[in-house]
DNA sequence: CTGAAAGCGCTAACAA
DNA sequence: TTGTTAGCGCTTTCAG
């Protein structure tokens, strides 16, 4: 049985085709005579009619779609994220098309291109990178833009981000109060902003409590992965610095970290504190459960969602940045510094 | 800049654009000439053209879409399955349109019709339960459904699904192979196929030891969480029976188990083993580590799509029903039982 | 083998 | 306020 169609429903209602379009869509409602709009929603109704949003979009160049472009749905920040965009989509009829790149800038651009072939109305973007021409290309032929998580430079695009500079100082602030003096970091990768928020608030929050910020104290990391922390942490030690402390650019980072101390016969957070960042889930079973900023993902993705509405409404509106708040969460990982140090195999 | 269409290609190959689409589209391309067919992709390359896969929906009613339902992506099991689908159907040119139920029916049947309405060719269901007359309306109506990880009951539609059968046998032989005799589980709901095949398989395996297998070391859970998995754990507990192993009927339940032990003063291994399954990310970093069955999720969805893409082909093809192989992984959560049992509040 | 013509379901001019 | 007409981009008869 093939579902009804516009002008079946006309034909029940006695109305042109064009007519029943009207009466169907909130838009163009006012230009019907009320009795008449009445009979057609009726008529709509009895027949189960569901309008084609294909055939829809093949007039009005509008698919209520949209793209969402992440790096790999398995790194668990990221369903929150997709499922807080679609809370926020759904409302107003969207669906979302999620792609992964795997941070691979081919994949990334050949699936960009699919998405643009299914005419999606924009993107949601949370795989910028601080260089990412493929994005300022896209956002030079006016396909609308939100990023998430992070920003890209010289792209003129509403973003919206965790508030990674104070879920820094916090993390600091925190390390500071237990005593430790010598704090070292795991940056993310320098190619992502918010890699370098984080690691500017982190030099700035260290100087700010006159603690040594020596270059050796901070290690970058390639990706944002557990193995390119136990990397980054095996270099920090090798390095013979010493620290007290090491602040992981985010949770799989900090992980990879936990794993090379403990196999270095480092006891966290007997001899080492370790902290985290976006309170990824099931950070609390771990043990010892890890300090961590608490980042509202869920929120990021709804927030994006509905700034990218707002774009497609009014296109001309000056792009909005907005930073939402994130939160410290202690857990066992950090205490206080123990008397004994552990620097150079001490 | 508008994307070149058929029309502009076409024009640009001299020939009418009935001709150029021929040419283009690889079933049809027999029919042209192979002289035409160079000329027509030459000029569909130069011109960058696209195909606009909405146009060719509306008159060809397939989409190249497809439905994705699942209950909840930020459950970890279920990005890797998804991943596999998409790796699956993307070579054929294929998008999901992936959505979350939360478990609820109404919302199930609400997101099912606005995917309809976007005329997806079929959909990929995980969300199965043993009675589901949804998915039986829906398959009355013709349309394509596989189902993966669950399988409904009267739904003869192809389903993937893990070995779940023989994942729970390896479960309790390894607890019999360390000498426990008296194994508890905590079973999944059993409106699901799933927690019904592994509850069988667990009693069939019991006995077949020829070990107790009385009611009271059997508790349902009512959902697949950690907290129905507490909640079934201090039943069990305020039961008084006696145990030294609790197989949980996933990975969540298990969890929850633990946090209730622990609460109990009771720890794992020593006084309690405790198993799950599925072996979502991160188990291994608890501790103890969870012993757990793995099930390949992102083959399950690979292999799920596969089977979709077959069924579009040949929708006369009798249904198969695939199971792929589980395996058990044994971490420290398992150990030998402990000389003194805990029961009773011993 | 190729062109002509129709139409998928809907909406936006325009006309009445 | 409603109907008429045309066309979005593509595929698919049917002729030639």
């Amino acid at each position: 049985m093939r579902s009804a169609t516009l002008k079946d429903v006309a034909l029940a209602a006695g109305v042109h085709p064009a007519t029943a379009s009207r009466a169907l869509n909130p838009q163009t409602r006012g230009l019907v005579n009320a009795d008449t709009v009445k009979r057609v929603q009726r008529a709509a109704e009895s027949l189960g009619y569901r309008p084609n949003p294909i055939a829809r979009g093949l007039k009005t160049a509008r698919t209520t779609t949209l793209g969402v472009v992440i790096p790999d749905l398995t790194n668990p920040i990221f369903p929150p994220l997709v499922r807080g965009i679609e809370s926020a989509i759904e409302p107003a009829g969207y669906t979302a098309l999620t792609i992964n790149t795997d941070g691979d800038l081919e994949l990334e651009r050949a699936r960009i291109d699919s998405l643009r072939a299914r005419h999606v109305d924009g993107l949601i973007v949370a795989t910028g990178m601080r260089h990412h021409p493929l994005l300022v290309e896209l956002r030079a032929q006016n396909v609308p833009i939100v990023l998430v998580n992070r920003r890209v430079d010289g792209l003129n695009v509403p973003s919206v981000v965790g508030d990674d500079e104070r879920g820094m100082q916090d993390v600091v602030a925190h390390l500071t109060a237990l005593g430790h003096t010598r704090i070292a970091h795991l940056a993310g990768p320098s190619d992502t902003s918010t890699a370098l928020v984080r690691e500017r608030a982190f030099h700035a929050a260290v100087r700010e409590a006159r603690l040594p910020d020596d270059g050796s104290l901070t290690v970058r990391c390639d990706r944002w992965s557990a193995e390119a922390g136990a990397e980054a942490t095996r270099k920090l030690l090798g390095s013979g610095t010493d620290f007290t402390a090491v602040v992981g650019g985010n949770d799989l980072i900090a992980l990879g970290c936990l794993d090379v101390l403990s196999d270095a016969g480092l006891s966290c957070p007997d001899d080492v504190s370790v902290t985290g960042f976006n309170d990824m889930p099931f950070l609390d079973r771990l043990s010892p459960g890890l300090t961590t900023v608490r980042v509202p993902h869920f929120d990021i993705g709804a927030e994006a969602a509905r700034m990218f509405l707002e774009c497609l409404r009014e296109p001309a509106r000056v792009p909005r940045s907005v930073v939402l708040p994130a939160s410290l969460v202690i857990r066992a990982s950090t205490a206080e510094p123990s008397a004994r140090r552990h620097a150079r195999g001490t």
